[in-house]
DNA sequence: CTGTTAGCGCATTCAA
DNA sequence: TTGAATGCGCTAACAG
């Protein structure tokens, strides 16, 4: 009785829609006339265009897309393979992307991945049966796969922040070793010198990078590396600071592959009775919606995920206009919050 | 120096796909034989059979689906509409239904309403011309005006957790009203009698349906209300919390409309200096990917998000077969975490 | 077993 | 200005 559970068993039949042969018949002209009043046409009687007009409204025509797209060879649509919307970075991408295809008369097609490359193979196989006008991988991990698939491919391709092999489509990616050098190095101004980083994927591009940048900053100061393994999801921050507890190595300040992570190690030391900032700072990279909300707020480097957005829609229609084209990269952007503290 | 800007401007053509008129040709045999034997179809010479079928794959032929389409009148796709893929629990939503929607065999085609009931008419319209096998409305705000369209629509439509009018399509939805009776009482076993409610958008179902339930509870033992308004985000959450403190109107619990506020509650007391759970009970609904994580982890009435994604399929797939079916709703189930204190 | 034909809904060329 | 015819890539009904 809580809840009104009610049964609705009705049997429905969906009626064909109407097409411009319906139009043509009832209005006593031919399809091609209809078509051409449907497309303000200049060679068309002013006459016959507005009664054909009134007539598609009346009987509530719809064009159909599909048709369209089979003479006109394109249709309007782009592919989009990612890993997993309920990812708050991936989604933020994908609902950048969206919005930008969308004012430009596109819409999307998605299909998920799992951040596994033979998933991902299967995505883009589906979306090239689906006849896209252009594919964006978004945190592609497929690497050197990609050369044996991008010659068949025939359409344009461009790949978000993910592996890419060289020559393979074109990239939209932020400046991952920029911006953890930017993290690296506030921490180091904040005092730090024991200051430990926590990877992301495995065989990932943008782990590599942020990796690697970590590493340079350090060692040009003469500093010991401390590198704990992740995954870049929330539990991966949790379990890095439990093992770098168990292991009594915590340092003073730990950069984090993304925020995801960061919260994590949030989290951890929380149930640690560790506070941050006052007895550790936490860095993040990616700065998702979330971030500015944590507890306490957490300082990061934020990457343009609108002006990817942008940039992908825009790089691809280049592409398929067949206009010249270059890669992008974005710069990253430091965001003082609360999680880090001078030493 | 510290970026690898490579400026990629090589300009590409794409070629046309294989198509079966093409393998055709070379295999001598007509295009009905080619598609016979890529669909194995039993009236065919096995010889031929392997020949085609190895030469396809040689030539790497990509049957067009949109051709397929055409002729078959359904395109195994499904449109969905949503307000915002960056919301959490939308998303989750979207990738419960895209997972369940692949292995069906279907493809979803995305489109961003922002929750505006203009958006989404606008966001039909596009999917309808796509010509989608089925609709899926996430959070639908339409209500009324969705009489108008589903007549026209000519497709099946599912509405997810959405203003619905009735006989309009079928719905899926948690059980807002169990679910915030479940979290209230809670409350109330805890010990608490001065018991909040943050709002969700306003002409929302479920913002309707989760306050009455609060209301109801609250009448019932004979306790006054105190409900703010609210919109389902962090910010409103915050917001909430300073005008309760500012007018003097701290309660000892607060039941949130959404995680996402309560999350905005949490990090608002922090800010403020009140102790949760010792000082304040908080609990959310929905229990989005970040609450597990929270300071403190946030208790909450879950909702089934992927068995949601599973009857959405399951149920366009039926409609699509023209078989009859019924409107679904899950029950919640309540998390039990650490933001909530007996008093 | 295989080829020919027609047609899905639409745009476009060529005639009229 | 309009109509008839053709074809986009593919499937299916009908002949052979």
């Amino acid at each position: 009785m809580l809840s009104d559970r009610r049964m609705t068993t009705k049997k429905q039949e969906y009626q064909r829609p109407v097409s411009i042969k319906d139009i043509a018949r009832r209005a006593r002209v031919s399809v091609a006339t209809v078509s051409r009043a449907l497309h303000d046409h200049p060679r068309i009687g002013v006459e016959t265009r507005k009664r054909v007009q009134q007539l598609a409204r009346e009987m509530g025509y719809v064009p159909n897309e599909t048709a369209r797209s089979l003479v006109r060879q394109c249709t309007y649509t782009i592919g989009i393979v990612m890993p997993d919307a309920s990812d708050p970075y991936a989604a933020a991408i994908l609902h950048s992307i969206e919005d930008m295809a969308r004012t430009v008369g596109y819409t999307l097609l998605l299909v998920h991945s799992w951040g596994m490359p033979a998933r991902e193979l299967e995505a883009i196989q589906t979306l090239r049966k689906r006849d896209v006008d252009g594919l964006v991988l978004v945190s592609s991990r497929m690497g050197g796969q990609l050369h044996a698939l991008t010659n068949k491919l025939g359409r344009p391709l461009v790949i978000v922040n993910g592996n890419s092999a060289p020559g393979v489509g074109y990239t939209v990616r932020g400046d991952n070793v920029h911006g953890v050098i930017l993290a690296t190095e506030y921490l180091l101004h904040l005092g730090h010198r024991r200051i430990a980083f926590i990877g992301g994927p495995e065989g990932s591009r943008s782990g590599w990078e942020r990796k690697s940048g970590y590493r340079q900053v350090l060692r040009n100061e003469g500093l010991a590396e401390a590198i704990f393994p992740g995954n870049g999801r929330l539990i991966d921050g949790v379990r890095a600071f439990q093992v770098m507890q168990q292991q009594g190595r915590l340092p003073e300040a730990i950069v984090c592959y993304n925020d995801l992570t960061a919260l994590g190690v949030l989290q951890a030391a929380w149930q640690a009775g560790v506070g941050v900032p006052e007895n550790l700072s936490v860095i993040g990279f990616d700065d998702i919606l979330y971030s500015a909300y944590s507890i306490p707020p957490l300082t990061t480097v934020a990457q343009p995920k609108a002006a990817m957005g942008e940039a992908v829609v825009q790089l691809l229609t280049r592409l398929i206009r067949g206009e010249p084209a270059q890669n992008i990269l974005l710069p990253g952007k430091l965001i003082e919050r609360s999680s880090c503290h001078a030493r």
